[in-house]
DNA sequence: CGGCATCCCGTCCGATACTG
DNA sequence: CAGTATCGGACGGGATGCCG
C-alpha cells in the first residue's frame, strides 16, 4: 500500500514559510547580495528581524553563504551557495505557476476571506 | 530598482505547511480518494483532524473538489480539480528535487540540531 | 466512516525600539 | 549598516476523545 515515495516534504521544509522562497530567488538572481539591498528588493515589506531570522535559517541549511567583512560600518553580504542554486529548477516553476494563477488565486481568496466573515 | 515580479509567495500560499503539498501529491496520482484511504497513503501519520483541516483548506482554494455521496455509513470522495490539476508541473519538480537532496538534507538538518543542542 | 471539539504547544510573522 | 531585544498575535501541528 502507497508505495509511493516523495520527496515534497524534504523540499517544503527547504522554501516553506512566507519568506524564504522569496529570498532565495531575489538571490539566486543577484549572486551576491547586502542585507538591505535583499531587504529593499522584496517587495512585500519585510522586516529586518524577519529577514535577518529567515536568512539564518537558510545559511543553516546550506543554501546560503553569508560573508562578514568586519569593516565599520558593518558590510555583510550574502549570496547563494552551489547547492542553494540547485534549487533554481523547482523554484522557476513555482514562480511561472505563481504568476500565471495569480489572478485566480486573488479572488479565490477574497471569497474565502468573506466567507470566514459571514461567521 | 527589483522589477523582478514574483509568482513564488502565490504559489507558497497553495503548498505551504507541511501536508497541503504532499496531499496534492497524492491525489494527482490516484484521481479520486476516500479520506481514510487517503489519510494510510500518506507516509507520515497524519491525524484526522489535521488531514480534515488540510483538505478543507484545498477545497477553498479550488484545487481540489469534495464529493460527498450522503449515504450512511457517510462516503466522501476527493480528487484534485482541473485547476488543481496545473500544480501538478512545480510539484514533479519539487518532488525530484526532494528525492535527489535527501541524504544532503538529513545530514545538514542533523548538524544544525547538534549546534542548538549545545547552546 | 468522516469528521468535529477541546486543549495544548511551538513556530511564524510582525511592530517598535534600540545597539555596536 | 546590520542586525538584536522585547512583546504580542496568529497559525500550524498534534493528542485525545466524542458524534451522527
Amino acid at each position: 500500500m502507497d508505495g509511493q515515495k516523495t520527496g515534497i516534504d524534504i523540499t517544503l521544509e527547504v522554501v516553506c514559510g512566507k519568506w524564504k522562497g522569496l529570498i532565495l530567488w531575489k538571490l539566486l538572481h543577484e549572486n551576491h547580495m547586502r542585507f538591505n539591498e535583499l531587504r529593499r528588493a522584496i517587495d512585500g515589506n519585510i522586516s529586518s528581524r524577519i529577514l535577518a531570522r529567515e536568512l539564518k535559517k537558510l545559511v543553516d541549511d546550506g543554501l546560503v553563504a553569508r560573508i562578514d567583512y568586519e569593516t565599520v560600518p558593518p558590510r555583510v553580504e550574502y549570496q547563494v551557495t552551489p547547492y542553494g542554486k540547485t534549487t533554481a529548477s523547482f523554484l522557476t516553476n513555482m514562480n511561472n505557476w505563481g504568476m500565471e494563477h495569480k489572478r485566480q488565486s486573488a479572488t479565490k481568496r477574497e471569497m474565502a476571506d468573506l466567507i470566514n466573515r459571514e461567521k
